[in-house]
Parts: structure tokens; C-alpha cells; sequence
DNA sequence: CGCGAACTACCGAGTAGTAGGTCGGCAACG
DNA sequence: CGTTGCCGACCTACTACTCGGTAGTTCGCG
């Protein structure tokens, strides 16, 4: 019953309900942030978002599926705004400032952040449903962001523009975790600006 | 079930338990590293370790108490190795190096990094046992890393060595998510030694 | 020495609670 | 009148945890 959907997928998929959608895709992120996926109820979802648990199923078939859509809207909400994007983004508009901006305003909402990088983590857990996503959102990172930092200052010193931008990306997240362990005690933007001033400058035995 | 106990723990089965106690806790370290803690179940630890789950509550009164135990046993075993030890550490031994080399260590053994790393991020969750532990822990890691980076060159460029202390966990802690998720594509102990001798470069604009 | 109380380690069976998911049906609407 | 949105009741599996009991060991005491 379930199970079969290759012919419907393409056109009849929204109906009409994508607000009710987008509010359980909200509440779910809203708790995934805070409890994680694992440490979150299909029932808490549905509470947040006014309706039953079987209610909510009838708008994603399982938890996996409300997970995906999470990934999904998250996906289309900040891709956008980084050099995420697919292979064929600009470049000359992609920047490691264009991501410092990003860095601020991510300040200004935890629970996206922190939505994130729980899920991040735990998907590196066996059998996790989002690992898949994370693996490639991951690469595709590191891969614009080798293509900015290429375009911005070639190559300095020992560092290869891939490992600059796995250094970039690890800061990044490692940042976050601290910070969002101790919001007081960690500026991220701050910190990830003065990690873009090391990045700058030269190495000490050329030129 | 499926196991018939064939190690039934040689002859002695060492009066006043420390030694299952720990097989108990590798047991429930292996498993939050696979699963995390959430994900992981009394009753999957205690099959693990060889025992029944009331066998398991025997030897510990509850699933937090376990955790607890694991993270104790993490301290034991690897707070020597590292500037996280208490504030009275011979700074002089302290340093970056020797963190490089705990690092090299760490790529051996991808169960305990792991473990760590999940356990971490999950503690951020709201009302997470481990969250106390974590913040403690980071805001000690941080405390040592800037003594050791203090003693080994000073005050660099715009950075100061608290804010290269944040950078340096920060960047472990990103390598280590992108390596437990694509292990084939980071190599830790490399990129971390790109980090540092970017550290130790000499700011751009002096001298 | 022997014997039984005390203690340790452990298990079988069960507790209440919660998980994700199913089923049948009801109401609104185009 | 079928599609869409939703719910109450239910199901099974699993969760952490409890209870009562039983081996095996140690030790006090006669």
C-alpha cells in the first residue's frame, strides 16, 4: 500500500497542504535542534504542530521521511546562500567573506545551528538515515569552498586549497560545538574572522 | 542468546568485580561510539558485555550512571596524554607537538574518537547527562591549550592565545566530524599539522 | 574441621511507559 | 462522490527499571 509510488511522484505531490507541511517541517526542525533525531517523538512533532501523530503521518509516511524533508527544507532555505551551491555557482561571487556573513547572522539562531550540528554528529552513527546526506553535503562543502579560497589567494605556503577548505569547514563546526555548549564563552564570528586572518596571510619562510 | 559464553572469564571470576565492571564499560563505550547514548540500549550493552540487562543493573543502578562510568574511564585513560590535565601540569612538557601527537594516535583508533565526538555533540541537547562533563571539559581543553600555546610563542598577530586555544579544539573536533564521515578523504593528523603551522606563521603586517 | 549466615554476581519474569506505525472512519470540499 | 485532512483506538516492539530468587564464595563460630 505504502510501498509502490514511481508514477505519483512527480506532479500530484503537493496537494494542497504545503502550510500544514511546512509547519510539521518546522516543529520537527524546532526539535531536532533541541532533542536530536534519535531523542525525539513522532507525537512531540505532531503536538508542536497541532495535530495528532496520526495526523502527522498522514503528511510524511514515516520518520525518515519527516527527517528528509527537514534536510530538504534546509537545504533550500541556506544553499542559496553559500558556496554549497551546485557546480555551476559563480565564482567570482562566492567568497570565504560572503561565509563570514553567514557566520553572523547564524549567531543570531541557535537552533538552526544547533539543528545542524546534532544531526551531523549523530549521523555518523551506523544505520543513520541522514548520514548519507551529510556525506555528500559535506564534499560538495569542501569542494566550493577549495574552489573560493583557490580564486581568492591560489595557493600560500604548504596548504592546498582542499585542505584549507577542510580546515575552514572543520573550524566552522568546531566552533559551533563550543559555542553551543558555551554560548557566553565562544564568539564564533569573531573567532572564525580571526581564523580567515591566519588563512591570509603568508608563510613565514616565502617572499 | 546466540552466544554460549565461551570465555567464561577464566576460573577466578575476580571477587568484587572491577574486572567485569570494565568489560561492562568497554562494552557500553563501543556501543555509544556505534549508536550513541541515545541509541543505545541496556539491554544491547549488557548482551554485549556477556550478561543479562538486570545482571548489567547490578553493577550499575541506571543507564546514567553508565555513561557516567564511560566518561570516567575516557578521563582516566587519556587526560594524561594531553594539556587537560589539572592546572598544575609541567607547562614545559605541554604543546602543541605533543598534542600532533596524541592526534596520530587518535587516527588508530576511530572507536574512541568517534565516541567522543558523538557523545559531545549529542550533549548539547536539552537535558543531556553528558552536558555538564562536555562543557567542563572544553572550557579545561581550553584553559590548557592556551597555557601550552602562550608558553611555546607567545602573543601572535591579532590572535590571542585563548582565541587560538578555541581555533585549535575547534579545528580537531571539525577534522574529526568530516573524517568519521568520509574516512578516506580527510587525513587528521595532516590537516591538523597544516593548522598548526599556520599558527605559527608570523602575522602579515609586522616585523 | 564443618556449617550456616552473609555477601556477591547474576538471571527469569515482569513492571509501566513510550516508541513508530496501522486501521477504519469521519468531515469538509471541489 | 471521491479526494484530502485528520483523528481515536489499537498494535507490536522496545525502553529503563524492579522483584524475587539462586548459584557460588567467604567467613565467623563452634
Amino acid at each position: 500500500m505504502a510501498e509502490p509510488d514511481p508514477p505519483r511522484a512527480e506532479q500530484r505531490r503537493t496537494w494542497r497542504s504545503p502550510d500544514r507541511r511546512d509547519e510539521i517541517l518546522r516543529a520537527a526542525f524546532a526539535l531536532f535542534a533541541e532533542r536530536g533525531y534519535r531523542g525525539t517523538s513522532l507525537a512531540a512533532v505532531a503536538d508542536r504542530a497541532g495535530l495528532s501523530q496520526p495526523g502527522l503521518l498522514h503528511h510524511f509516511p514515516g520518520k525518515e521521511a519527516l527527517l528528509a524533508g527537514v534536510l530538504q527544507m534546509y537545504e533550500k532555505i541556506d544553499a542559496g546562500r553559500l558556496f554549497t551551491g551546485p557546480t555551476a555557482t559563480t565564482a567570482t561571487e562566492t567568497s570565504l567573506d560572503r561565509l563570514a556573513e553567514v557566520i553572523e547572522y547564524n549567531a543570531s539562531r541557535p537552533d538552526a545551528v544547533r539543528a545542524l550540528a546534532v544531526l551531523a554528529a549523530e549521523s555518523v552513527t551506523s544505520d543513520h538515515p541522514a548520514r548519507a546526506f551529510f556525506v555528500e553535503r559535506y564534499a560538495e562543502f569542501r569542494k566550493g569552498a577549495a574552489r573560493a579560497l583557490e580564486a581568492e589567494f591560489k595557493r600560500r605556503g604548504q596548504l592546498t586549497s582542499e585542505q584549507a577548505a577542510a580546515l575552514t569547514i572543520a573550524v566552522l563546526d568546531g566552533l559551533h560545538l563550543q559555542w553551543l555548549l558555551q554560548p557566553d564563552e565562544i564568539d564564533v564570528p569573531d573567532l572564525f574572522t580571526a581564523f580567515l586572518s591566519l588563512l591570509r596571510q603568508r608563510p613565514i619562510d616565502n617572499n
